[in-house]
RNA sequence: GCGCCCAUAGCUCAAUCGGAUAGAGCAUCUGCCUUCUAAGCAGAGGGUUGCAGGUUCGAGUCCUGCUGGGCGUACCA
């Protein structure tokens, strides 16, 4: 509804627009509505007079009155004005807002949702942690960023992979190997030296004792790494799952390193780059030339021992992407990684892959602010907050929220008092509240005997006041706000609206009886207002996998 | 040194991709429960958007230069 009523309207502005001069005509398609931002300012507002008063050589606000005039003929409008310094404010007819408040009735889980993007793929990459641990706090962001991102994509059409790459080759597995097999060995009293950067943590041993259990001494005489590995990794791969399932986070694939050294696809990217004449050879390594495109020194592809560095196989991975012919790729990851994902855009570009539809979410790093002090989180000194920790302890809701609510693009404090507290303060509570007082009003207007409407045929005069239209209003945008959002991978626009609508609402409960024995027609009409309120905010909450109970 | 990102109320964060008087929540203060959930609502105070310039009808947002912070800058991943 919100796309037809405002393209009806753009095209009102375009074809004024097309009549004044050819250049004008040129500028036209620019032109469109927003939502005001202030009720005064009417519904809709358009700047477009102020864009084009230079190429039409008027002053903006005579540029306005045309446009206003034009308007003012379409039914949808109920009045429309010239306003500052030249904008154009667009106040719509009830009957346009109680539509879409059917609309909502009707469409359900559907509301707001849209098939724009209908028969494109999208792939979404996501955590992508090395199985060297267990997931911390800041795997979690991306985790959430990734998840809610992609439920967005979804939301709009796409049709979405959620993906997790896996580096399962490499030194750091070696390491990861080694020191379960010294653990293992230990567990049967003998003499094992630690590896020197070994993994430390108490899940090492876990991981060991897992082993003796399964295979009992039959390893002690394997001299190589490699099986201890494959067993450290498999489980720690079962263990990341299960964990990332506690904040109903799950893949559609994973991706393994490995299989792209095995299937020859890392040789394959060599060769093509060096065909590329990308490369060059020196001190016995193979280099990538970077300088070409900025970098400040050029980055080894190859190491002199023969193995590839850790971008090479990223790079592979990279191009298996673009052969999967996505229209649209999303990676999630920590910012610390962004010149790393510079290196793998330079090799992309060598090779001429359209780069407009990969895009990087670089998520900041997170801290934990707990009882008034700041947590320090570092892996080396084995002290972090897990996944399991958090979701454990706070809930899938009260995590996932936290982190969908803030861009990702800003480093973040993790109030963990607030997310601890189950009252008001917290902001899960506050919009879930919404849901559960929705529902509750449901469940006594039908005690009284009150239903919706059979086909929504109602008298709908009574939802024309300030308080009801402020409502209407806001649930008449949420499809610009899911558009958007998942157009500009900016999952936190979600939970901004959503905490507006819950505002207004708290507000409308409080000083406007919902059901009034006194006034049937006005308790039918508000009864429908309440129910598409509740729509929206379940439909919301679920963009963003947090539940909507109808108790609290 | 160079690169990326950030800086908005005492605190945590928004701000419809350049729009109108910069908004919420927390904290502080003042009110509101015989009637659909007070896990709520209303009101008050709190700002030179880090600093200085520039671009234009218009800048928290864009460009330049500073200041202050995070991260990166490996033949580690």
């Amino acid at each position: 509804m919100y796309f037809e009523v405002v393209n009806q309207l753009n095209q009102i502005l375009m074809d004024a627009a097309s009549a004044l001069s050819p250049e004008a005509k040129e500028k036209a398609s620019d032109l469109s509505f927003t939502p005001a931002r202030d009720p005064e300012h009417g519904d809709l507002a358009a700047n477009a007079a102020m864009v084009l008063a230079k190429t039409v050589k008027k002053s903006p606000r005579d540029l306005a009155d045309v446009f206003v005039k034009a308007l003012s003929a379409s039914p949808l409008v109920a009045r429309a004005e010239v306003a500052g310094p030249g904008f154009v404010n667009v106040f719509l007819s009830n009957d346009i807002l109680v539509e879409s408040l059917k609309r909502i009735l009707t469409d359900e889980n559907q509301f707001g949702r849209s098939k724009k993007y209908a028969g494109k793929k999208a792939l979404v990459e996501f955590v992508s942690a090395n199985p060297t641990g267990p997931l911390h706090v800041g795997h979690v962001r991306g985790a959430v960023v990734g998840d809610s991102t992609a439920e967005l994509l979804a939301a709009v059409g796409y049709e979405v992979t959620r993906e997790y790459y896996y580096n399962d080759a490499g030194v750091q597995m070696q390491m990861l190997g080694r020191s379960v097999q010294a653990r293992y060995r230990q567990l049967f009293g003998r003499e094992a030296e630690f590896p020197e950067n070994g993994y430390k943590g108490d899940y090492i041993r876990y991981i060991a004792a897992a082993l003796k259990t399964a295979r009992g001494d039959a390893l002690l005489p394997e001299e190589s790494w490699r099986p201890f590995t494959e067993f450290a990794a498999d489980i720690l791969m079962t263990i990341i799952m299960d964990d990332l399932r506690k904040l109903r986070v799950r893949f559609d694939a994973t991706f393994s390193e490995r299989s792209l050294h095995e299937s020859g696809e890392v040789q394959r990217t060599l060769d093509r780059l060096k065909d590329k004449k990308a490369t060059y050879e020196q001190d016995d390594a193979l280099w990538l030339k970077t300088t070409e495109y900025g970098d400040e020194k050029d980055r080894v592809l190859v190491k002199s021992d023969g193995e590839p560095t850790y971008v090479t196989p990223d790079i592979a991975y990279h191009c298996d992407k673009y052969e999967r012919q996505y229209d649209k790729m999303v990676n999630v990851m920590g910012h610390d990684h962004h010149s790393q994902c510079e290196r793998v855009k330079i090799a992309l570009s060598i090779f001429g892959f359209d780069l407009s539809c990969l895009h990087y979410l670089l998520n900041q790093m997170v801290s934990i602010e707990r009882g008034g002090e700041k947590i320090k989180l570092s892996t080396r000194e084995g002290q972090f907050m897990t996944l399991a920790e958090m979701a454990d302890e706070l809930g899938a809701d009260v995590t996932r929220y936290f982190f969908a609510q803030r861009s990702y693009n800003t480093q973040m404090i993790f109030d963990w008092d607030l997310a601890k507290k189950q009252s008001m303060d917290n902001p899960v509570y506050y919009l879930q509240y919404v849901h559960a007082r929705a529902c509750s009003i449901e469940e006594k207007a039908r005690e009284r005997g009150i239903q919706p409407a059979p086909d929504l045929r109602f008298d709908a005069s009574p939802l024309s006041g300030d308080r009801e239209r402020l409502l209407l209003l806001k649930l008449f945008y949420y499809p610009l706000v899911v558009m958007d959002a998942a157009e500009r991978l900016e999952a936190n626009l979600i939970p901004s609206y959503l905490e507006d609508l819950a505002k207004t609402f708290h507000t409308y409960y409080q000083v406007q009886r919902v059901l009034d024995q006194d006034d049937p027609v006005g308790t039918q009409a508000r009864f429908h207002l309440v129910l598409a309120v509740r729509q929206v905010m379940r439909n919301g909450l679920g963009l963003l996998n947090v539940s909507a109970p109808d108790r609290m």
